[in-house]
DNA sequence: GACTAACTACGACGAGCATCGTAATATGTC
DNA sequence: GACATATTACGATGCTCGTCGTAGTTAGTC
C-alpha cells in the first residue's frame, strides 16, 4: 500500500501540489476553496485526494488539529525537474533545445528571464 | 466515439508517435519490433492502441494492403509544443524559466545547442 | 483446394483515477 | 446534554488505459 520512494503525481494531485507549493501546509479546506477557482469539483473529491496522496507519501498529513493539515512531502523543485526529464525523454528523445524552443515560444518571455538565461548558458559554457 | 480534434496522447501512444515520427509510415509488425526492442510488450497490444489512435485520429491508416500501413496524423512540433505548454502550465504556473533551467540541467548540452539558444534569445529580444 | 502463417478485429480483464454520496465522528452553541 | 455544523472515512461508480487471448480473415505454398 505505502511506496517508498513517491510516484508520479497524477494531474489532479499535481493541482493539488502546486497549491500547496505555494500556500505552504493547510487544510482540506484551505486547500479546495483554492482549487474551486479554477474548476468545479465537490469537497469530498478533493479530501479523497488528498488522503490517496497521504497513502503515496506524496504529502503528509498533521492530524493533531481537528482539521487535518497538509503538506507537501515532496519538493517543488524535485518533482518538477522529474516531470521536466521524463517528458524531455518521452516526448523528445532528449533533444532539450527543442524542448526549450517551445517553452520559450509558449509565452512573452520578459527580459529578466531573458537575462537569467544568458547567465545560464554562460555557465554551461564555462563547466563543459 | 471520433473527435474532431486529436485528444491529448497517452504515455503509451506517444511512445508509438514517435516511432512514427522517426520511421515514416510503418506497420504494425515493424512499429512493435523497434517498440520490443525497449520494453517487453505483445504484438496485440501494439496493434490495439494503434487501433485506438486511429479512433481518436491520432494516426491514420491505409488499408489497400494487406499489412496496415499506419502513419502519424498529428505533427511532432505542435505535439511536442502542446505537450510542453501543458507541463509549463500544470507544474510550473507559467515559469517558463524555471522549466528550462531543469531542462538544461536535465544532461549535457552541446555547444551547439548552447549557440543555437544563444541565437533564440537574440530573436526574442529583438521582437520584444 | 488444403494447409499454414501472418494479420486484423473484438471482447474481456485488472488497475488506476476522478468523482461523489453517505455514514461516522468531532466540535461548537444554546 | 441536545442539536446543528463541519470534518473525515469509506465504499461505489464510471471511465480510461494497457494488456492479452481468441476468433476470424487473408495470402502464400505445396
Amino acid at each position: 500500500m505505502n511506496n517508498q520512494r513517491p510516484p508520479k503525481p497524477t494531474e489532479a494531485e499535481l493541482e493539488l501540489l502546486r497549491v500547496l507549493w505555494e500556500s505552504g501546509p493547510s487544510t482540506v479546506r484551505e486547500i479546495h476553496e483554492i482549487v474551486r477557482g479554477e474548476k468545479e469539483t465537490g469537497y469530498t473529491t478533493t479530501l479523497k485526494i488528498l488522503q490517496n496522496m497521504t497513502d503515496k507519501k506524496l504529502v503528509k498529513r498533521d492530524e493533531s488539529q481537528r482539521s487535518h493539515i497538509y503538506r507537501a512531502a515532496v519538493r517543488a523543485e524535485k518533482t518538477q525537474c522529474q516531470l521536466v526529464h521524463e517528458l524531455l525523454e518521452k516526448a523528445f528523445g532528449g533533444a532539450a533545445d527543442k524542448l526549450i524552443l517551445y517553452a520559450l515560444s509558449a509565452r512573452a518571455v520578459s527580459q529578466d528571464e531573458i537575462k537569467t538565461l544568458r547567465k545560464l548558458l554562460d555557465d554551461l559554457e564555462e563547466n563543459s
